[in-house]
DNA sequence: GGTGCAAATGCAATATTATAACATTTTATT
DNA sequence: AATAAAATGTTATAATATTGCATTTGCACC
């Protein structure tokens, strides 16, 4: 059964990455202030990724006034360049890392269907790209992969469909 | 010597790719216009990624009048959906395919200096994100890859400097 | 040659995503 | 308290992309 499936319980995603969150900050002296903490809990609130706009709408709901652009993206630069979140170019969004301890670049398989995106955590794909990248001589940065399909949940629904 | 290097004789690369765009639209019974000629010719002047309104100003340049933003996107939309160019997601911007005749997804190679993007023509990076993807459950349907770095040439120069 | 249709283009407005520039507030340090 | 640095507030604007509708063009049909 896919972790994504039903029977997951989110809560526990949310806890977690909020608990890592605050224990990476403490350890590298950086801030964890509350629009960094509202901004990493409207990411991880799905496994879908989620747009700068979007989590600026969830801001405004929580609190009275409505938040400009900048402090949305600032907090996002903030859990980007920790690694708290990454960005899916392809659909100028974001969503949280599962693993913000070691710096990496995350691969994703995003389903076409239900949106949801999962980070992968093999280096299967990271040696194919390199081996690639080295028969040309390239010098690999960061690579970006991200892989639009079919997720195991959707794929089985379609089927009793 | 890489591809890219000063002695690529660059016409050739344009000369191949509009060429291959007219034979494929004659066979296909699809309508290679006078507009979508011009942005293939943007597209392919250099080897650099190029966005869609830098576009929309080499038109300009290129006759009385400037064509609106919708122009370029549809004639972009026309040479995407012929697999004549591909996008590239983390640039917004686009680049001509090398090989329009025969369906795919493409790779890249970004370089951070020169910007030059290099299209991959390997399976081994499908064949890993399969695998890993069919871990998962996950049915591909589009993988895009974009990894940036520094590209045998640029590394060359450096070294030199 | 006209008629009608579909595809392509022109055009104006607007949506979406992201950043620049500068003011103000908060926090930590001396 | 004085100072400096970091974070946030605020306004405006840049960059990318799409919607909706009018007009033109190419082509099958009569
Ligand atoms: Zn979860
Ligand atoms: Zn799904
Ligand atoms: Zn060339
Ligand atoms: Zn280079």
């Amino acid at each position: 059964m896919d972790e994504l499936a039903k029977q997951h319980n989110h809560q526990r995603c949310i806890d977690d990455a909020m608990t890592q969150a605050r224990e990476l900050c403490q350890r590298r002296q950086i801030k964890f202030t509350a629009i960094r903490e509202q901004v990493l809990a409207c990411v991880w609130a799905k496994h879908q990724p989620i747009g700068a706009y979007a989590i600026l709408e969830e801001l405004a709901k929580d609190s009275t006034r409505r938040p400009a652009p900048p402090t949305v993206y600032r907090a996002l630069d903030f859990l980007l360049d920790n690694g708290l979140v990454h960005r899916i170019a392809s659909l100028n969004a974001f969503i949280g890392c599962k693993d913000p301890s070691h710096h990496h670049q995350g691969h994703f398989l995003i389903c076409r269907h239900c949106r949801n995106a999962m980070e992968l955590d093999t280096d299967i794909i990271n040696s194919a790209i390199n081996t690639a990248a080295t028969q040309h001589g390239f010098a690999v940065e960061t690579p970006c992969v991200e892989v639009v399909g079919c997720c195991a949940n959707c794929q089985e629904l379609n089927r009793n469909a």
